[in-house]
DNA sequence: CATTAAACGAGACGGTACGTCTCGTCTTTGC
DNA sequence: GCAAAGACGAGACGTACCGTCTCGTTTAATG
């Protein structure tokens, strides 16, 4: 999972972005967010317990939003294969999430991101340019498969099936505050081909 | 839909001059909010713009993020009846939710009490109390009545299926900010007949 | 030596100036002065050591110059008398600043004043409002009457006599970082009063 | 008036400072001193304005304070002969001083290095250094020469003398930020062999 | 010549301070 | 007697500089 805030390449003069200072700042970024929040999430605090200046911080960030939805997104893994069987390739496209989901921090740092991602034009971009590079194109790619071997029916919306798809990892994860079980992606997809079942 | 935090009780007639102020409050409340987001919410803002003192706001309100959601609630009007067809009633819960979030202010104010409610103590606990009166209680009081009927199966999670009733409305209001559509809920009440359906 | 920023007086709503701020931040403005000259002076240092905000600060002071020249203009005593002879009427004007500037912290604090004041409009504008009030309208009147009674003559330029007297008191604080020793101001007039003598 | 910092000769390898980039400094450096005070001095914005780098800066100055003081210090021309009249002869001395604070742009920058001088040790240093070079040495030689023959009284403080030569043009400068009349010298050199004239 | 050491521009970085804004508490005054 | 107005300590905001530290390029003296 690539960080989406690149590290620009300098056949320039001068010193580059040092990688030791980035990996710094989101790490600290994890460990506050999940700690205050996102309305007490301070770029101060960031900057104190990374050892950088906040200087570095709004170089290579264009906004705290942004720079909270990349270290959250640090924390999401590769999607597995999935196999052959639909249900387990829709599963394949979400369990990324919800192995984050699962861990202590990652839990607090996707809900903090997603109050960013709301709040901040710039985190809002970067969460759902995401969201389209990871989830909705492969999803496109999936459904259309699955549509063309009449599995699912024909005529749906790709954007209504991904709100049903993660619609309820977020209601777990913002309203309720409860623990993501396992198996959580293995239920959405199996309601999911239910109600887009081809007749 | 009645404020959750009390007017303290007054048994002479007519409203106390704290009524006027305080909805004053609320309504500079959702103003701020679908102005400036959850972080940049501001209880000075708010008391300037109401022509409040900053004490009255503190003195009603055990947190910022609580006085958010109590703004937010006043927006979500009663259930409609529904009447006999499973699908109308199971849409009747969450149609308030739907109209609230229809209205342009309402989305906002929608997103921001969500951040709110995932962000602070007090903000959670007065919306999870709220969704247990207005959400839970009644679509227990429903699912065990449709289970009993054979409608939908007898083993289900009173709190997953209203995962996946909101959840889509939560992906659609926060992370995609686009507009709900007329029937949003009328769909879900569909699909979620069909993942419940009995055998 | 009454403080030039008046603490504005009010019949309007909610609390006035706390008076124990004020003195706790001139001091603390003192302190750093000397400890850190001009370029070094901190405003932040000087509300941690005052522990006091830097909003209070702000709110009290035009600039941060203007505060040094206050916190220096109130270590400057009131002029004695002076009696009768014209040396000693001219002695005692300029007196008080010889005070000052023979105390270890004065000395320091009047140069940082200076550099305030040749730096900064707001500090430039109290300084030579406090001189005029303090120094030239004093010397305007005395120079009349030395003048009418012939131990002076009748021509001289009111800012040019200061600029006599006063100079030397710069260069040795300024330049030479040196102690000006007692009778500094003694010295002064008699050469003064040999420069401009009738005829 | 050679620039105090030595351009250091090497025959070790490697290029040589570069006159161009020292040049292209100090005019910058006027240039700033003159536009933002001294406490509101910049090395980033010189170095920008002379496109020169940080570096370059701190390796050839002690400090920033130097680097004014010696930039201001090339702005004073050299002494004229001053003839045989012992007011002329004491007016040579100080009146480089006058002919730089008399152009607008000396005004400012003179104001600066001496708020510069007082802050900063090695500027201080430095303008000191410049003073007993330039004014103290040869001032203590005229002097000696006017007491041998009785012009001035034989006892007399060479840096008292001094300090009431160059004094009032530092109030002017420092305090009243007026400008510096054709013949300030000359005044101030009358002025002196008055007040120090024989018995 | 080629080598090599220094000078230099550009600029990243950890820090500190700037002047402003907000929080939550406390105090005074006026309706 | 309450609620407005607002002063206050505390601290974060986003920006500017400081002084140090690479980088890559250019420029001489040396081998």
């Amino acid at each position: 999972m690539p960080t989406p805030t690149e590290t620009r390449k300098s056949s320039r003069k001068g010193p580059t972005r040092s990688e030791a200072s980035k990996a710094a700042i989101l790490d600290a970024t994890r460990t506050e967010m999940a700690e205050n929040g996102w309305r007490g999430f301070s770029v101060d605090a960031v900057a104190k317990r990374a050892s950088a200046s906040k200087q570095t911080i709004y170089k290579w960030w264009p906004s705290i939003g942004a720079m909270c939805v990349d270290a959250c997104l640090a924390l999401i893994p590769d999607s597995p294969d999935g196999g052959r069987d639909p249900q387990e390739r829709i599963t394949a496209l979400i369990v990324p999430l919800e192995a984050a989901a699962r861990t202590g921090a990652g839990h607090a740092v996707l809900r903090v991101a997603l109050s960013a991602a709301a709040d901040d034009k710039d985190a809002g971009e970067l969460w759902r340019a995401w969201m389209n590079r990871d989830i909705r194109m492969p999803m496109r790619m999936l459904l259309a498969e699955l549509a063309g071997k009449r599995v699912i029916r024909r005529e749906f919306d790709l954007d209504e099936a991904i709100e049903e798809m993660l619609g309820p990892l977020w209601h777990r994860i913002m309203v309720m505050k409860a623990p993501v079980r396992e198996g959580f992606c293995s239920a959405q997809a199996a309601g999911f081909l239910k109600v887009y079942a081809a007749s």
